[in-house]
DNA sequence: CGTACCGTTGACGGTGTTCAACGTAGGTGG
DNA sequence: CCACCTACGTTGAACACCGTCAACGGTACG
């Protein structure tokens, strides 16, 4: 077998962290076929509508889930880090009602529907644990409905720094206090639900209050306690904890 | 086999909706066995956190799936209507982040993990099938942020009318054009994303502009065109059309 | 007949938007 | 090497949407 792209091994880690797989299973996600891409910042992945027979695998860098309106405005959806598998939906869903963007300069492999198919098909435990996969995606969403239902500028963007801060922990690409997270105010406000202008002062008010400090598109959390107390954070929504059940 | 509950006829309906079943699959699920419960308006189903070993389905009312905050500030982030599993998702993750209420008078299906469980490993195409289930939800979960985050509440509230117009229609509980949504003003604003009040006069304005006409909790929506139009409606999110790929 | 829930209304204040402008840093071409 | 351009962050002022608080009327129900 030829060796794995480094992606591959990122996404199993991912896997494994919320299911429990044996060795053939684990073999299986290692041996998906994959065709690496480079893209700029800003590249369009997938365009709204789009039916597509690969699915995308983030191996470095941030790609974002977009709905865009009429007059050009764009929300982002969802926020992917290396080893996310963005649209694990479009297997039995091939035809995206979103759109994919590179946040940043970005390495992604790009996986074919069929592969993955005959994996889950091979393997009920993949197929379970690409389930449970896709739920983990809308267990995010769900909170984010909440955040931007009922919360205003500053705890939502206090939430999201909270998130993004555990989930590259997980992956050990920074700690919860200290991270890198690449991306523009612009794109930043295009996740919280407010304009670029509103988002700048509600980034300086989380300054001015000592919570973080950010320099370039570096964040440190001073204060990771009164952040989460603001952002009223709580991360089981992440699943970051495996779960019990497998298939027999 | 005894005659199964109406409910599982109407889910199994929803899951072939989106996915082809063979006749052992179907009764698979027709005969998955399920206690059923009369519930009161507002009565909880599951509370924040907790654990259970049972999915529950929807077979006459309105359920919501909601997430609290200290204050006592709610924001619900599904509406469940009969023939939807609402938490589907638990069979996988038996640990819910979120809670489950009688939005109005209902009756549920409680049906065991296991006998979900076991229905999935017999038949793949099943396990293939709730997963697209899943996927359903998340995507009406991803455009409900793109609408919270980017959409002023009258054409939020709009949008909402014409997404529940299209899934009444499509479970024959009346059209797109005139339907009864039972539930308060207050459980609408908790969806919307706004105050009772700001609620209240929302809707007084897609009256006074002729888009509905409402009274009690019956809605009917005197120009559709116009109303989607406002709402940017587009019901491809929704996953009406069957989707091709299916496990051989 | 009282109570509880629901829809409705008015006045006021705050959060976030809009529009316009400016500063800086990095990159490119003359 | 400097001029120019573009992307990005930043600031100010006016205004709009929506929240808050408080109150009132109708209807169902015990």
């Amino acid at each position: 077998m030829m060796s794995a792209h480094p992606g591959l091994s990122q996404f199993l880690e991912r896997i494994v962290r919320r299911s429990e797989l044996k060795q053939a299973e684990k073999s299986a996600v290692l041996s998906l076929s994959s065709r690496p891409l480079q893209l700029r910042q800003n590249a369009g992945i997938i365009r709204p509508g789009d039916k597509t027979d690969e699915a995308t695998l983030v191996a470095k860098g941030l790609v974002g889930r977009f709905d865009s309106r009429r007059n050009g405005d764009r929300q982002l959806t969802a926020v992917y880090i290396p080893g996310d598998m963005c649209d694990l939906h479009s297997v039995p869903v091939p035809q995206a009602g979103w759109g994919l963007v590179a946040l940043s300069p970005c390495t992604i492999l790009k996986i074919p529907h069929a592969e993955i198919r005959k994996a889950a098909l091979d393997f009920p435990a993949l197929s379970y644990a690409f389930w449970r996969d896709t739920i983990v995606d809308g267990s995010i969403l769900s909170k984010w409905v909440s955040n931007l239902g009922r919360r205003e500028a500053k705890p939502r963007l206090a939430h999201f720094l909270c998130e993004m801060g555990m989930r590259f922990e997980t992956v050990d690409l920074g700690s919860r206090t200290d991270f890198t997270l690449d991306m523009s105010q612009a794109q930043l406000a295009e996740v919280i639900g407010v304009t670029a202008v509103h988002l700048n002062r509600t980034l300086q008010e989380l300054r001015s209050e000592g919570l973080i400090t950010s320099q370039q598109r570096r964040i440190e959390v001073s204060d990771w306690e009164a952040l989460c107390r603001l952002a009223e954070f709580d991360p089981t929504y992440l699943l970051l904890a495996r779960q019990v059940p497998r298939l027999p």
